[in-house]
DNA sequence: ACATAACATGCCTTGACAGGAATATTCCTG
DNA sequence: CAGGAATATTCCTGTCAAGGCATGTTATGT
């Protein structure tokens, strides 16, 4: 999962999936579209891949790389127990609020005495 | 939408996230849990702050950290554009194949020649 | 087999960033 | 106001990763 989102935190990287997207592309394409020259293309490319977010069909001499559903899945699923913030009510913040009051077993003693 | 990605591709900074999913928590009770140094899990919420995926509430002298909804929904609807590949049929990398193989304007007009 | 197209790799240099430790800041309490 | 708790900030250092450039690799066509 971490390699998931390393891989997306680099910029070029961030386009060249939101290129894809559209249409599978070879190296070349990518490169000229994005204006990378191949090497780097290659290389993150190569990163994307052990990310499992693109995947390769080779055809003749060029490489065609497109998405990989799975990868993306992946990222979606990581998600889901998050979408329910802003879906549902909201982050009880208050709840902890009385939690803190008490923060380390009670300091002193002192002030309100509440259980648990 | 970058800064979101960085953000969570450092490991440490997706842990404090993932543990404040459950709850917000002040910041010593972040390094606590997450057997880190205090400095550094205040660099950590900085990051993350700027990046709007957290959000502060002074109390007394802490600072109760909790996810921040929007934050989050950001990256969500990042994925939205992708969602149809794995509920929709699939790449159909198939069909772009064939524009490959004109590629560049045709090389030299030979092979099969088709059209669009 | 040779020339070439399309990529992949390797090496080097430079810049960004994370951890460590010390210090500054803020806020509460007596 | 002094003392201390909870955080934030600063400075320093080491590491890792991205770009540039040259070169290796594989497949195609003649």
């Amino acid at each position: 999962m971490n390699a998931t989102f390393s891989a997306l935190a680099e910029p070029n990287r961030l386009q060249i999936v939101e290129l894809l997207r559209h249409r599978p592309l070879p190296v070349g394409g990518i490169a000229e579209r994005l204006r990378m020259r191949q090497p780097q293309v290659s290389k993150h490319l190569r990163v994307l891949s052990e990310a499992g977010l693109v995947q390769v069909r080779p055809v003749a001499q060029q490489r065609i790389y497109g998405l990989r559903a799975e990868g993306l899945k992946e990222l979606d699923d990581w998600l889901k127990p998050y979408r329910t913030m802003w879906s549902d009510r909201f982050l009880r913040m208050d709840e902890v609020l009385r939690e803190l009051t008490s923060q380390k077993k009670a300091s002193k003693g002192k002030k309100d005495g509440h259980h648990k």
